[in-house]
DNA sequence: TTGTATGCGTTATCAT
DNA sequence: ATGATAACGCATACAA
């Protein structure tokens, strides 16, 4: 069925080498030969066999992407822009999914899939810290999180402690003083969570105000489900909140629609803050005021990271363990807007 | 640095065919041998060089995915969907966007990607009835969407006509009359966007009611931003509307957004309908009535068909154009919930 | 500028 | 049950 580039070769009344340095635009070929070759391609219907070039040039093409679901907005989002920055270097990407759990994220450090990819760019949120040895790995590697639980790896931070400081400080200066924290977060883990967290409690010790535990609507996963549960649990505690800080944007959206339920409004009776800045914020109702992290300039550098290292070969094979911390802005939006005064 | 079966073959004392034996559990080895070979692997840390495997075998092990936005939720969960599914067969998934330009979705078909992959499933938005001819490809393809488009490539089609018709229904059921479209498709096009709409007319018909134009709110994209911009259009030219049928959730949503802004309450002065089924509907404020596609069923099949057609080998390579249409359910949620009859 | 020969790492065919 | 050896299709020294 598919011809090869000897079939090519033949019909062009060339030699195999000729077709190969036509269709890898090598330089040295003569005009007439290349429209022979390009003819008998067309002709043919040739196309290139990609299992032979990676095997004899010993790279696929490929980067991988892990994340832990696919469907949580922030990572399709994600995604998306590392498909299309990979896409302008030349690269396809092979997306795995890891549920956000810790085994799998191990797994996929010794995935079969590794020998189907150059690279890996990898969002680790399951990992301990005791796990960071296990992160010196063999094959090229960019991480997408906090310096904390690797050492020598190059990595892609977001401002996770700066950004949750920031949001905090902006219900603060609205004036909102019981603020509930909606989400939570392994005790060993060192990911986004205790790190938003460690922002968040920041911004109360500067104010001088101290955080009630009860006013913490815990939830390990991180998405609607879970934030409406959380919210409701603090809810139930009778405990009065005027704001609301989610560890993300959709545990807040879900927190939004447990106000709702319980006859709060939003941004009236309780404000609320969220991280991440996902497309859905920008249309809920009321839209949310969240952090945007810098997300496409994080896939943008994380894919420029990899493919240099790629590139560099054996020259820079180890580097210092570089790190790029994303800029954050706060967007303000209708979920944190001042109370009409005229009340 | 990575070792191959050569060296695993040596240090274990056998012949690499052995040790592919080992690898690929063939099952006449004798016990001995294979734990010669196994802890030989495991010394070396071997792991299989996919290319190479990939050019004996002639097949890549993965397959492709092809869709519009993976930044759109219902892609994204079909994504997920498709992904889990492909994993249970032990294939890799491959996700290729097209950006649901005409253009981009042609280039799918004849992309260098489909040299890396065995297969693919492919969710075409823009082809028009001219571009059937040019579906009919030498590689194996499963399509996802109507039969309309296509003659003798299998594909798994969703209740589209069907589905709208019966979302239409349940507006009418509530006393709905004057109802607004929100989105619309290319006219040449044979999309969903075409086909729900069809529903939507034939529903209105045999009510015996008629569609007023000024109540179709354009919008060729299907996101939240290009909903609220079509109900915008509906609502700025003064036309009564007492419910709104978005072509999907997304653009459902965008146009409660719109609403709100225009200080009308969804489901008191309109009520709203969807389709997909995406999440976020779950949890939107109100939670937003919906067509279930049957999306679960339409991923899990597609891989399955496409699988089938893999490995059936060259006896059933060109079947007789197999359609599934999967079975959709109507979600009533709040967004059309009856108006309190003591007001 | 172009052709020849060899290797990439695995599977498959045939022996044994 | 295991081993030797030839494909698989392409890239690349090296030669011409």
């Amino acid at each position: 069925m598919s011809s090869t580039m000897r079939d090519v070769a033949r019909l062009a009344g060339v030699s195999v080498k000729t077709v190969s340095n036509v269709v890898n635009h090598f330089p040295h070929v003569s005009p007439t030969t290349r429209t022979k070759v390009l003819t008998a391609i067309d002709q043919l219907g040739y196309q290139m066999n990609h299992a032979a070039r990676s095997l004899s040039l010993g790279r696929t093409g490929m980067l991988a992407l892990a994340v832990p679901e696919l469907r949580l907005p922030y990572f399709s989002e994600l995604s998306d822009e590392v498909i299309a920055a990979a896409q302008d270097r030349g690269y396809t990407v092979l997306i795995e999914q890891t549920g956000g759990v810790r085994e799998r994220e191990l797994e996929v450090l010794a995935s079969e899939r590794r020998r189907m990819t150059d690279g890996l760019i990898f969002s680790p949120v399951a990992l301990r810290a005791g796990d960071a040895p296990l992160l010196e790995v063999s094959f090229p590697m960019v991480l997408l999180g906090e310096r904390s639980l690797h050492s020598r790896v190059p990595h892609v931070a977001m401002a996770n402690v700066a950004g949750a400081r920031a949001a905090t400080e902006h219900l603060l200066a609205t004036g909102r003083r019981r603020i509930a924290l909606i989400g939570s977060f392994d005790a060993e883990g060192v990911g986004a969570g205790s790190l938003r967290t460690q922002g968040f409690l920041d911004a109360l010790a500067a104010a001088g105000l101290e955080h009630d535990p009860a006013r913490t609507g815990s939830g390990v996963e991180w998405n609607r489900a879970t934030g409406a549960a959380a919210m409701r649990q603090v809810l139930s505690r009778g405990v009065e909140i005027d704001a609301v800080l989610a560890l993300n944007d959709v545990l807040a959206l879900g927190a939004m629609r447990e106000l709702f339920e319980h006859g709060l409004s939003v941004p009236q009776d309780v404000a609320v803050v969220g991280f991440d800045d996902i497309e859905e914020s920008r249309f809920s109702r009321p839209s949310l005021t969240t952090v945007e992290p810098g997300r496409p300039q994080i896939a943008r550098t994380a894919v420029e990271m990899l493919v240099e290292r790629l590139t560099a070969g054996e020259s820079a094979a180890q580097g210092p363990g570089q790190e790029v911390v994303a800029e954050f802005r706060l967007e303000v939006r209708e979920s944190t807007a001042l109370p009409t005064p005229a009340r």
